[in-house]
DNA sequence: CGGTTCTTTCAGTATTTTCTGAAAGATTAT
DNA sequence: ATAATCTTTCAGAAAATACTGAAAGAACCG
């Protein structure tokens, strides 16, 4: 396979990965091209290799930067600006994690802490309390666990998977 | 808070948070109402409670059978089919790793084993084939990694968060 | 300054995803 | 069989999401 057609291919299928993991495809894809450039990319050349508008390379480019993913470049005497990824996929999961966890988690927890204890006034409120708790309860040791690995030292992933499959 | 108010949030935020997973809302939204549900629903039960067409309730319904989260019941001498959900949050989150595991991380496998090595023939070549070969083993190394947990026992999710977390 | 180059915004448009509801298909009872 | 009840399908409609490109905004230069 030649290199055209390998790159292609991979842009796609995270294009494709990133859809169902509720990221947009275009987003993936910039991020997929990055991660596999040997060299800063300006805006432009991340338009044309993707075929996208410059608004929506703007866009895309700093939602990765917002996630973490993507660093801006400066290069002395240009005035363009460029873009690298971060390359560890180590590294990528763990901004992954945190942004979601403090995103999704977080609001999750707040709002099961407000709807703790309803009044137990019939059959279905009792239910619902038991549910709550133990919905609750998994979430807090997830939430608790996620920081924990997030602030544990970079080979984290690694470390965490050989203890959890001893 | 009453019952009803905190129903309605609960579903409401279990919708929003299948929402950012890249599951539909109203799936989400039906495995919630089942989740907290004291007995089974029948599909007419649930069209009601969300106000959502037979063919949305039915198609949702469906889909969460697929994934391993909600179950048939017959009730004897009835001909209407009851939906109750797998309310251990364990299972829950076992079943969704199950499914996603199979539907994007093995997929994602083949491919990189297929764009695995092009030609060397420039810069960028040398770069993709070493990003890929990162990705890939990362990749393995996850997917190892959550076959073992899908095979070990039914309580290894706390089990994993408390070797980790010591 | 005034010109040049690059970046950002956003209203309108296009695309994708999801939902509805009527019709067709099943299943059971009589 | 025929009717009654429940389930499934799917074409078209609606809603949600993403994209474009032109215009406005910055930053820099001479």
């Amino acid at each position: 396979m030649d290199w055209q057609e390998g790159k292609d291919k991979f842009i796609q299928t995270w294009g494709t990965l990133g859809t169902s993991w509720g990221i947009n495809r275009t987003m993936a894809q910039v991020h997929a091209l990055l991660m596999i450039a040997p060299r800063a990319l300006s805006a432009e050349e991340v338009m044309k290799e993707l075929k996208i508008s410059s608004g929506n390379a703007n866009m895309n480019i700093r939602a990765l930067m917002d996630w973490g993913l993507v660093y801006k470049e400066l290069k002395p005497g240009d005035r363009k600006d460029y873009f690298v990824s971060e390359k560890d996929m180590g590294k990528v999961v763990k901004q992954i994690i945190l942004n979601r966890r403090k995103k999704e988690l977080e609001p999750m927890l707040k709002v099961l802490d407000q709807i703790s204890g309803v009044e137990e006034t019939c059959e279905e409120a009792t239910a619902f309390n038991k549910a709550i708790a133990d919905i609750k309860m998994f979430s807090s040791k997830a939430d608790a666990t996620l920081e924990m690995l997030i602030k544990a030292e970079s080979n984290w992933l690694a470390g965490a998977f050989l203890k959890m499959i001893k």
